[in-house]
DNA sequence: CGAGTTATTGACGAGAGTCAAACAACGTGG
DNA sequence: CCACGTTGTTTGACTCTCGTCAATAACTCG
């Protein structure tokens, strides 16, 4: 697991909170420092050892890939607060590349695991978390099996909704992923995309702001399309807090 | 969740062997009855609380979701010694149904997760457990976005058959589950599956022996056709056991 | 053996992929 | 600040795989 050549080792940001015994999985990654990761470079390797896990503390990063010759599948968007490689055992199973510049706190594999098992309270949290994952992962095997482009687009829409709730309030979604992760996200290509874009514009919609930003004209058609809608009404009626 | 009516409740195969501290998951089923299931009985419903986790002994079943107008995907199958329900936390997220008779155990969800919080050695199994359902969800997602029919009923050829080494000696698979599952579960129709191994079978890679066995005649065929050459290859050469 | 279920095969169409060209956004250097 | 090249995105024309609908065949089980 190697971190590229440029990510700077900025010391700072060390809180002098005293960790006696951590109350949560993010206060484990509090003493580490934070590191910068340049747009584009990779945090850490398909098939390296697992000797660290990270925490996205900054920015957006992508977990992917690589069958056969060219074909790239990104599983996962990981936004803030997101850890990388808890679900791990021994290899690696996907790349970590920054979609946007990152900062990221790292603890060994190992600190990480004597922690949950010295800790009491850790480990509910760690159990959810990866029960977690593997609802996602789950959906994510629904979305790709029987939507069609439009819904999975839609689906991708209210996924990065909820993760950015301060822009949505002018109703406008920054995408900070181009058109290529997006693809490989849904298990579309690239002009697919586009083009599903396109007709949702024409629609009047969602309606592209420049690359990286789409302006929300119709949420609830958003949700409908997106093939959830019974799921979503519920959740966000009923106020449910799932995880 | 709720027992079919017809889950005749056999109290047999207590096994006397006594349980003073757990050494594995499965031990923690041994002091439940074997109940039967018929081929095609529900086991638990999607939707409702987590009360209890069940483990196959015996039989294959399949968990499924539906979504939108009778659109189902299979997310998984089972086979003896796997737990259903292992990665929930508050609902259960699938119906499991019986594929063939079934013979299962269960507990309550309190006593497992009581278990797992008192006793020490349980929880590396456990987590381990969940790493595993994450790390298979995973690889689906990648089957269901980027594999086209041929690779995925390859795919879905050779995990069968790891789980049935013994008819495998003579090469004749066993297929428990008829073509709807394996169509909602490779994410394809009954008819495309259906001609998928039309045709491998015209090119004498697998041939059908009935509706319920796969005879195989070319495994190398298989593995390369599967898309998962590499991997497969890795780690059987190497006789790497996983899991 | 025969009714009902499940699987196969065929003809056709739709949705997404491929290839290629035009276009827009971005960053750099003059 | 603008010209330019690079990169990323959109659009168009065409192809191909898989889905749909329908008819036929094979299996299963009472």
């Amino acid at each position: 697991m190697l971190m590229q050549k440029n990510a700077a080792f900025e010391n700072v940001e060390l809180t002098n909170e005293p960790v006696r015994t951590a109350r949560s999985l993010s206060s484990l990654f509090l003493l580490s420092a934070t590191e910068t990761v340049a747009a584009g470079k990779a945090i850490c390797w398909e098939g390296d050892s697992v000797k660290h896990l990270f925490q996205v503390t900054e920015g957006v990063v992508r977990l992917h890939r690589i069958i056969g010759e060219g074909r790239r599948v990104i599983t996962a968007f990981l936004f803030s607060g997101d850890l990388i490689g808890a679900s791990l055992q021994s290899d690696i199973l996907f790349t970590a590349e920054a979609v946007t510049e990152c900062k990221i706190r790292r603890i060994t594999r190992k600190a990480f695991l004597d922690e949950i098992a010295r800790c009491e309270c850790l480990r509910p949290e760690y159990i959810a978390l990866l029960c977690r994952e593997v609802a996602a992962a789950q959906d994510h095997m629904v979305l790709r099996s029987k939507k069609n482009a439009e819904e999975r687009l839609c689906s991708f829409i209210l996924n990065l909704a909820t993760h950015a709730e301060n822009d949505l309030n002018h109703r406008l979604l920054r995408v900070p992923m181009n058109r290529q992760d997006i693809a490989d996200y849904l298990g579309l290509t690239i002009e697919t995309v586009s083009r599903t874009i396109t007709k949702l514009a024409s629609r009047n919609i969602v309606v592209p702001e420049g690359r990286h930003a789409l302006r929300i004209m119709n949420l609830g058609r958003v949700v409908q399309l997106s093939g959830n809608a019974d799921d979503f009404l519920e959740k966000t009626c009923h106020s449910v807090r799932l995880h």
